[in-house]
DNA sequence: GCGATTAGCTAAGTTACTTAGCTATTGAAG
DNA sequence: CTTCAATAGCTAAGTAACTTAGCTAATCGC
């Protein structure tokens, strides 16, 4: 008897080639392969520098958001989307390796604010050229203009996951 | 004193806009995001049928890889990308749910066969519009064109992220 | 001024894996 | 043919990267 395939994982025409979804399948996959890539790239620029990857994905963000003052423990958790408590935890511990500071507050008592030491941004401007070299390695090849056009359409994927997202959040429960 | 914006993640001018990277951290940011959404998508999908997201994802690959006879433990694991160990522990879990079937090999006295059992088959029909739903919600609004573009654009950059891992695998030890 | 939120911390738990080490079998090279 | 390195699969133990729960203290909304 003859074999039947499984069912198709998508049904739209536009991302079916000759009525098969192999290719759509082979798209998520490499999504998903990239995304490896981009935190295994992370987890050895980090190791190189002696912390571990989200410890290295924290200090980067707090250097982005950290304005003069410095910038929040929730403020660095909704970033990066964790949880207050893995921000708490993984900052203490850069801190304990100098590479952090923690103040207090002045506008609020209950918060603290996070920044790079000196330490740390000697490290960040060393780690400079290693972080680009891998980037452009990575994504040298796009030109602008493909560059402009991945950002639309993966914009345009994130608001669609989001919409998948809330729609099975309505479905059941 | 000015405060020093951190430096540059990318040097390549098509992915600086107004000498700025902040597109292109964007860029990263949002193609996590998307990772992330795909991994919660599945991961639902999974518990509205009893099974863990990583659980589902073998299965999926199970059902596309078992030709008539089966795959391999090791066949299973090298597309998805994970060891052996890990797909004996979870496809033994899936056999024990009656999802899987496990038969030896005909041809090699080591090796086992991966294959769906009747009650897989059902599940995986079962699933399928449910699976196509949110395909379509997510990726629905992709053109054919536009479908082909990021295919291609994303294909280059696992290139790249290949090219960049090895360098860095040669660059220390 | 009082209840509901919010900030941050700590401790314990969970998930999705890996590594190490074993046995059985195979393929290949002499 | 033999042998020996490589491969298939299994089990047990370990680990990384988180989360949840529960607490205290401070602030916000009315």
């Amino acid at each position: 008897m003859p074999r039947r395939p499984p069912p198709l994982t998508v049904t739209c025409p536009a991302l079916l080639v000759g009525g098969s979804d192999g290719a759509f399948r082979a798209l998520i996959n490499n999504l998903m392969r990239m995304a490896e890539q981009l935190l295994a790239l992370r987890s050895r620029l980090a190791a190189e520098l002696g912390v571990t990857g989200p410890q290295f994905g924290l200090f980067l963000a707090i250097a982005q958001l950290a304005g003069e003052d410095g910038v929040s423990v929730v403020g660095v958790a909704r970033h990066q989307g964790v949880t207050g408590a893995f921000v708490t935890a993984e900052a203490g511990k850069l801190v304990g390796r100098g590479l952090l500071e923690k103040r207090d507050s002045p506008v609020d008592r209950r918060g603290v604010l996070l920044s790079l030491s000196a330490k740390g941004r000697r490290l960040l401007e060393s780690a400079g050229p290693a972080i680009q070299a891998r980037n452009d390695t990575m994504f040298g090849t796009l030109s602008a203009r493909e560059f402009r056009m991945l950002d639309r359409l993966v914009r345009r994927l994130v608001a669609g996951g989001e919409r998948a997202l809330a729609d099975l959040r309505t479905t059941r429960h």
